[in-house]
DNA sequence: ATACCCCCTAACGCAACTGGAGGTTCAAGA
DNA sequence: TCTTGAACCTCCAGTTGCGTTAGGGGGTAT
């Protein structure tokens, strides 16, 4: 029967010199060992248990697992469960991978676009990715799956992503701005304007009636969900700012009411000579 | 200024109590410190520097690289390059990760119909899965990139891909158990044909007259990437069950030639009435 | 004799935590 | 005022899957 070397085995699959005697420290893989030199000494049969031992590992089951199976001829059903939770692990993780490459390019686009970044908007961005699920949580106790899906699974908001992130960079940065203005100088409310637009302008007339719906509901009752409030994301403002938007939001959405003008469906053909008051 | 304990703050952000001790300790987060009880007092800057190191751990950075950019108040390019570098990273994971999925489906595809299932036979799938890109390395030392990309990015393929396995894992089973009959036995010779027409049928004609080309020049030349074969999959079988499929497999071929039949193009239309010998 | 390989064991280091022991401090109730 | 229990403190250890020295043995080519 042949034999190799500790060297030739590593050299053969690839693990390292040191892998493989950690291997054999924690029991998973013990070669023969000449009595008088101690050099190990592997068989045929061992290079086939490490390659069992390396498939198992690619699936992602750590060395404790790998154990448990290694030494059985044939894998009967206890693994296959042990595969569809690893499976389910593996899924989450992905899914929390895309959602990180995402975050990240989104930063990217942004850090591209405008040279320098303020750090609270970006980790503001990041959040809302991070925070989605959530987010559809939370939402939950307040709103209709339908309407959910309308915010998150919006085809055409997704195409227009680049541009939304943009043009909420630039809604910060003029805020960040403008904070000591009145709040009815006719520069702030049209900032309001053109974000409102497009941001909320590519949801449909129902979802923003809904959502204003639970805006109001929100200040007057039910508070128990306050606290999972926090876990989201803080918005990129100090308080003082975000009292100061308030108060100018308010004024915009009052004079809103006062001339009748609502949010249209954001259908194709004309997109003007409405409301537009500057 | 509204002040928070260690526990408070743990609540709202979702971080646990030693994670924000571990901070501390580390000097990523460092919050006041009460000097008589010596408690942790968090402000809200304090929340807000958290906020920023869950984004930008959450987009993969480390806790060292997070500390370099966490008392920035704005960022600039030289975060753009960490994180196109990180997002790399991200997507190499990415890959891996969609590939380990990958196997771990089959595994259970295959314990599902099986019920057991030979630990060599789920390994050799594996480790086929988790060694492609060595395989496709490997395989332009002898092919040209139009042939390996008509062997891996095969559409048809792909959908079969449950089939395929099934008929593996069939052909594996037959193989232990025919084991030891005269390589000329009628059941040998179909299991051959069975098992080649369901994976090599699947490629053009081309395809394979390259594959075989391939395999003549292999036994006479060019040895030279011999020990890279090492780190590929190991079959399923004992040496001496290669022997015996091998011989088996040279028998069936020159039977092929001697009548003349070849390979057809895997094409719609009649499948029948050519070299179906038994 | 020396350089250079390959092998050995033993121990430390890593990242980003988590856990436990053993000891304060704080707020509220008896 | 005392006691109880929750919440906090520090310090030390352990986790995974190795990589990286450090220190040494033994064989061979120059």
């Amino acid at each position: 029967m042949e034999t190799y070397s500790i060297g030739e085995i590593s050299k053969k699959t690839g693990v390292s010199i040191r892998t493989l005697r950690y291997y054999d420290e924690i029991g998973l893989l013990r070669p023969a060992k000449d009595p008088s030199s101690g050099h190990r000494i592997y068989t045929e049969e061992d290079i086939l248990q490490l390659h069992k031992i390396m498939s198992l590992k690619f699936i992602g089951l750590s060395l404790e697992e790998i154990r448990q199976y290694i030494h059985q001829p044939t894998y009967d059903l206890t693994l296959k469960e042990t595969l569809i939770l690893e499976k389910n692990m593996l899924e989450q993780k992905r899914s929390q991978l895309e959602r990180s490459i995402q975050a990240i390019e989104y930063a990217i686009t942004l850090l591209e676009e405008e040279g320098e970044i303020d750090s609270l908007l970006l980790m503001s961005l990041i959040r809302s990715i991070q925070t989605e699920e959530d987010q559809k949580r939370l939402m939950t106790h307040y709103l209709d799956q339908e309407t959910i899906d309308a915010i998150f699974h919006n085809e055409e908001l997704k195409q227009k992503e680049k541009e939304m992130i943009k043009s909420y960079a630039q809604f910060v940065k003029q805020v960040h701005e403008m904070y000591g203005l009145p709040i009815d100088h006719p520069d702030v409310q049209h900032m309001i304007e053109t974000f409102l637009r497009s941001t909320v302008g590519l949801l449909s007339s129902q979802t923003v009636e809904k959502i204003a719906d639970l805006l109001n509901k929100k200040t007057s009752e039910s508070f128990e969900w306050e606290e999972e409030w926090d876990v989201l994301s803080p918005l990129p403002f100090s308080k003082e700012e975000v009292q100061w938007l308030e108060q100018a939001m308010d004024y915009y959405m009052q004079r809103l009411e006062h001339t009748g003008i609502d949010w249209e469906e954001p259908q194709k053909g004309e997109n003007d000579g409405h409301g537009k008051k500057r």
